[in-house]
RNA sequence: GCGCCCGUAGCUCAGUUGGAUAGAGUGUCAGCUUGCGGAGCUGAAAGUCGCAGGUUCGAAUCCUGCCGGGCGCGCCA
C-alpha cells in the first residue's frame, strides 16, 4: 500500500521535474512514510522540500504542483493535502484498510512473510564458541541475534542456512585437557595445581568427577590426549543441551579442521602467494596487508611452521562461498570487530566479491545483579552461563532481552528484573495481550459466535478510530519484518509488537465504547474478526522471534 | 598514541537513513473494580538529544574538534 503511494506520488514528481527541464539531486528520492500522527493523514511525502533548490521554487508551490500531476486510477485516495513547509499527507479512502484485515485473516499463520525481490542463500554463522566452556551471556547474546536474524530471513523470502565454526585443535585446547587432568587428579585426592593460564571454571571439576568415577585411577597413566577428548565430548555436549534450551537448531557443525584435511587452508596460502601478497621475515609468513590499506602486515603462519587464525578464517570465508551462498553473515563481539577487515580483504583478493560478506557486531553484555556489574571470561571463573540464567528466566524473556536492543549498542542485562514474573518485565505483556485475546476468542466460540466469510466481512461496522488505528497498525507488518531482517535488526520487530499489545489493551479496556461481543451480531462478529486479526499478528511476530504465544497465562 | 562502537527523560533504550510538537518501557505522582483476563488502562511531572562550532529551507541524525565510557591494536584464539 505505501509502494503503491510512492509510486504515484514518484511519477507525479517525475513529471514536475520533466516539465521544468531540471533533474533531480543525486542522493534525492521520493519517499512515502506512515504519518506520526492522524492529523496528517495515513502516509506523507516530504519530496517537495528537497526539489526547492533544484526548481528554485517555495517548497510549498511545488507541492501543489506535484498533488495536481498525482494521479489516483483506482481511487484510493480520500483527500490530498498541502500543508505548512512543504509536506503532501494523504488521507486513504476508508475501505482500502479493509483489504489489510481481510489479508490478515486470509493469509492466517503466514501474515507478515513476504517474497523476497531477489531471493538469497544466505549463511548465518554464529555462536561459534570453541568448546572450551559452557556458553556465557555474551555467547547468549550472539545466539539469539543470530537465529533471529535468520529467523527474520526466512520469513522474508531468503534461505538461510545456520551454522557453527569451531577449532578443537591447538593451544586453547591442550591447556583445556590439561587443566581437566589436574582436576582429576584432585578428583582423586592428589595434590595437582591448574597449569598458569589454565581454566578453573566448576565445569571441569564435575567432568572430572565423573571421569574418576568411571575409570578409577586408569587414566592416571597413559594417553594424555584423552583429557582433551574427554573435556571436549562433555563440553560440547552442554552447549548443545544449552542451544537445545533456546530453541535453537545449527544446519552444519563445521569443524576447523576439515579445512586442513581438505587442503583449503594450504590452498589459500599458495594463492595468496601466487598473487603477490606474501612475503617471509623473521621465518614467519606475513600477509601484505597494507596493500589494502590496512594498519598493518599480519602473520599468517608463524615460524613455528603453525598457521595463525588468520590463515585458516580466510581460507573458511572462501569455503563458505564455494557452497554456493549469496550472502556470508557473520555475528562477531567487538574483541573480532578489528580483525574482520583482513579477512575480508584477503578473501577478495582471491577473488570473492566482498560485499557480500557482512559482519553484524554485537556489544557486550553486561550482567547486573544487585546494582552490581559482573565482569566475564571464560578462563577466570568469573562469568554467568546462558544456563544459569534459563533456569532463573526461561527462554521466552532471555530471548526478547537479547533482541531488544540494538546489536551495536552495550546491554544491561538486569538479572534482578528479568527473574521478576510481574508486570515489569515487557515480554509479558505482548504474551498477556496474546492470552487475552485467546480469552475473548473462546469466548465467542461458547457463545456459538462465528468468524464471518472474509467476502462477506461487515468491514463497515468497525467505525471508530481506535479500530481504524488497529488495523493499519497491523498493515504495517510485513514491512516492518522487511525493514528488521535487511537490517538486521530485530528490535524492530519487538517494538512492533508492544505497540500492537498496547493498543489492544487500550481498546479492550474501553469496554463502554467497543465491547466485543455484546448484543449486536453483526458488530460482534466484525470485532471479532478484527480481534482474531490482531491475536494473528501478535502470534506470528512472536513465533517470528522463536518467543511462545501462550493462550493462557 | 592509533582504530572501531557508543553518549537521547531518574534508570534501560527507540527514533523509519536529513523532516512536522524528540518517543516507548520502567520508576515517581494522581486516578480507573458490579465491565470480553487489573500481568491492564487514563492522566501528570520528567529533555540545553555529552560540549562547541559547521553544512541548509530544516540536524538527535551529516562534517570537524574537544569531553566521557566500552572494545581492540602480539609469530594469543
Amino acid at each position: 500500500m505505501r509502494e503503491q503511494l510512492q509510486k504515484l506520488l514518484q511519477e507525479a514528481t517525475a513529471n514536475v521535474l520533466l516539465a521544468e527541464g531540471a533533474t533531480a539531486p543525486e542522493d534525492f528520492s521520493v519517499v512515502v512514510v506512515p504519518s506520526k500522527t492522524p492529523d496528517h493523514g495515513d502516509f506523507a511525502c516530504s519530496a517537495p522540500l528537497g526539489l526547492a533548490k533544484v526548481l528554485k521554487a517555495p517548497p510549498l508551490a511545488i507541492a501543489q504542483r506535484i498533488v495536481d500531476q498525482l494521479q489516483d486510477p483506482d481511487g484510493i485516495l480520500r483527500k490530498v493535502e498541502v500543508v505548512k513547509p512543504g509536506f503532501i499527507n494523504l488521507f486513504l479512502v476508508a475501505d482500502q484498510w479493509h483489504a489489510v484485515l481481510k489479508r490478515v485473516l486470509e493469509e492466517g499463520e503466514n501474515y507478515g512473510c513476504s517474497v523476497a525481490a531477489q531471493p538469497e542463500r544466505v549463511m548465518v554463522e554464529f555462536v561459534s564458541a570453541n568448546p572450551t566452556g559452557p556458553l556465557t551471556i555474551g555467547h547468549g547474546r550472539n545466539a539469539i541475534l543470530g537465529d533471529v536474524i535468520a529467523r527474520l530471513l526466512e520469513v522474508t523470502g531468503h534461505e538461510p542456512v545456520r551454522e557453527y565454526y569451531f577449532n578443537n585443535a591447538g593451544r586453547q585446547m591442550r591447556v583445556l585437557g590439561e587443566s581437566l587432568q589436574a582436576r582429576y587428579e584432585q578428583a582423586l585426592g592428589r595434590d595437582a595445581a591448574l597449569p598458569e593460564d589454565g581454566y578453573q571454571g566448576e565445569y571441569l571439576v564435575e567432568i572430572a568427577r565423573a571421569i574418576a568415577e568411571e575409570h578409577g585411577e586408569n587414566w592416571l597413566e597413559g594417553d594424555e590426549d584423552r583429557f582433551k577428548k574427554a573435556a571436549e565430548t562433555a563440553i560440547f555436549a552442554d552447549i548443545r543441551a544449552t542451544l537445545d534450551r533456546l530453541g535453537i537448531v545449527f544446519d552444519v557443525y563445521y569443524n576447523e579442521n576439515t579445512l586442513y584435511e581438505e587442503g583449503r587452508v594450504e590452498a589459500a596460502l599458495e594463492d595468496l602467494r601466487a598473487a603477490g601478497l606474501v612475503y617471509e621475515d623473521d621465518g614467519a609468513v606475513w600477509l601484505r596487508s597494507k596493500n589494502f590499506g590496512l594498519e598493518r602486515d599480519r602473520v599468517l603462519v608463524k615460524s613455528s611452521g603453525e598457521a595463525t587464525y588468520l590463515l585458516p578464517d580466510i581460507a573458511y570465508h572462501r569455503e563458505k562461498f564455494r557452497r554456493k551462498f549469496d550472502r556470508v553473515i557473520d555475528l562477531l563481539g567487538p574483541d573480532h570487530i578489528e580483525q574482520f577487515p583482513y579477512v575480508k580483504a584477503a578473501t577478495g583478493a582471491l577473488g570473492i566479491d566482498v560485499e557480500r560478506m557482512e559482519l553484524v557486531v554485537y556489544q557486550w553484555v553486561n550482567l547486573r545483579s544487585g546494582g552490581e556489574l559482573v565482569k566475564m571470561s571464560t578462563r577466570k571463573a568469573s562469568f554467568v552461563t546462558v544456563d544459569e540464567v534459563l533456569d532463573d528466566v526461561g527462554p521466552d524473556v532471555f530471548r526478547y532481552f537479547m533482541i531488544d536492543r540494538r546489536a551495536d549498542t552495550h546491554l544491561d542485562f538486569d538479572l534482578d528484573l528479568a527473574k521478576e514474573r510481574s508486570d515489569r518485565n515487557p515480554v509479558y505483556k505482548i504474551q498477556y495481550a496474546h492470552a487475552r485475546l485467546c480469552s475473548i476468542i473462546r469466548k465467542a466460540q461458547d457463545q456459538g459466535l462465528t468468524l464471518p466469510l472474509a467476502s462477506a466481512f461487515p468491514y463497515a461496522r468497525l467505525e471508530s478510530p481506535e479500530e481504524a488505528e488497529l488495523v493499519k497498525r497491523m498493515g504495517r507488518f510485513p514491512e516492518i519484518l522487511q525493514r528488521a531482517a535487511a537490517q538486521r535488526e530485530p528490535q524492530e520487530v519487538t517494538r512492533y509488537l508492544m505497540e500492537l499489545a498496547t493498543m489492544f489493551h487500550t481498546y479492550v479496556t474501553d469496554a463502554q465504547r467497543h465491547r466485543v461481543l455484546s448484543e449486536d451480531e453483526e458488530l460482534s462478529r466484525a470485532r471479532l474478526g478484527l480481534v482474531s486479526a490482531v491475536r494473528t499478528t501478535l502470534a506470528n511476530g512472536l513465533r517470528m522471534l522463536g518467543i511462545t504465544a501462550p493462550e493462557r497465562m
